[in-house]
DNA sequence: TTATGACCATATATTCGTTTTTGGTCATAT
DNA sequence: ATATGACCAAAAACGAATATATGGTCATAA
């Protein structure tokens, strides 16, 4: 099956549905722009559903080796629960696609939440709750934080955040991107002791988080995406 | 004109608004449940829209006047953009009408912000960004915080603090309430400086501020909310 | 063998006439 | 003098008929 243009369709995808939502992207819209029939479309996936599907977990798996990159980039030393956060939210702040589907945009997600929305519900799943936990445990994280509170607030601001736009005047809303050193800079005060705390226990705890996680990531690969081939 | 019937038919309003929303509230509910004829209610505003206005603007006091009471009983020494904001979080926590107000609750307000919308727009107006700009000026606030990057963050997480219903299970959403003491304790860590900074300054400004908003109030009191008599 | 696009069944949108509801009025009862 | 609720015009809702659009199919062209 020819996998560049596979790409290009969900490419095309991509593009309309940031820009009419998945209500209003027709399949014969996408076939357009990705410069092939509409019959083709079925070649790579068997339903209009299946290749959103396919697009958002596309999606998923950019931003999550994005933000693994980033972190990657970064000396060991410099490894923690901020940075960690730090990075996700760099990768985040590249990715139209992946903040719509955080915040539950509906104006891009439109019914497709209805008919696969639980699919992705999990993504949003409070693991953050279990790292924070761990990064306290191990003397990462002070000890005076209410941990389940802290995740909260924490899920409060990010969502925050990402609906910039409606919280303020569009024209005067910030970026993501241009909110994070700021934000960094108050979980740092926040949430680690004041003399870094165990920064080695914090960097034992990523980098078993990583290491699980491409662990998963490699059995997965193949299988998401994919409904016929 | 009759008072008493007047605040018994905007608690009836009030009442029928947070749980129909605006839309579906009509004058006629609004009159059975406050016991008196539909044209009644004529006799106190010339337009129903007239009537939610009066009474979105006596929530925005009695709001108001609930976080100036409750700043006020504490000690003049624990004054601070902290313990204001974080009374400001529990006098809010205590109405639910003021929360749908802040977060623009569509269900709630429905029509009413298409026709009279603009008029509470004001009420969201940063004056908190002049606050943070003045404390920081004095010493109260670190040097180093970013005050306009702070301030979007700090309004993001209120917006996700008013909308955790939405950010989690809402079976599993904790109330604002129980928030506000990791809000707190995180703003303080963040914001003000190790060795407390400027607390002197920081009380001149707040007081400057309530004698300020004092005046302002009783010029005001007697103009809002009564559209005839 | 594979890409195509005309075609089809069904979903969605539109139109129109009818019914119901609602905000507001005011003649009347108290 | 004031509260009432029947009434009215207009808005909103409803349902049926009609028109249009869309996801998916498959005979055919390449």
């Amino acid at each position: 099956m020819n996998d560049e243009r596979e790409q290009r369709i969900l490419d095309a995808a991509e593009t309309l549905v940031l820009h009419y939502g998945y209500d209003k992207t027709t399949i014969s819209d996408i076939a357009q722009v990705a410069k092939v029939a509409k019959g083709t479309v079925y070649l790579h996936w068997k339903s209009k559903e299946d290749l959103f599907e396919a697009l958002f977990w596309r999606e998923i798996w950019k931003y999550t080796d994005d933000m693994l990159t980033r972190l990657q980039a970064l000396p060991v030393e410099e490894w923690s629960f901020i940075s960690m956060y730090e990075q996700a939210m760099f990768a985040l702040s590249g990715s139209a696609l992946m903040q719509a589907m955080m915040r539950d945009d509906t104006r891009v997600l439109g019914n497709f939440m209805h008919k696969r929305g639980d699919k992705f519900l999990k993504m949003k799943q409070p693991m953050r709750i279990e790292l924070l936990a761990l990064m306290q445990k191990a003397g990462a994280i002070r000890q005076d934080v209410d941990i389940e509170a802290a995740n909260h607030l924490i899920s409060a601001m990010s969502y925050g955040m990402l609906n910039m736009h409606v919280i303020v005047q569009p024209e005067e809303a910030p970026t993501l991107e241009n909110l994070i050193p700021t934000m960094s800079q108050m979980l740092q005060r926040w949430l680690v002791p004041e003399d870094g705390g165990n920064r080695e226990a914090a960097r034992q705890i990523i980098m078993q988080m990583i290491a699980a996680f491409k662990t998963q990531y490699q059995g997965k690969e193949m299988d998401d995406g994919h409904s016929n081939t």
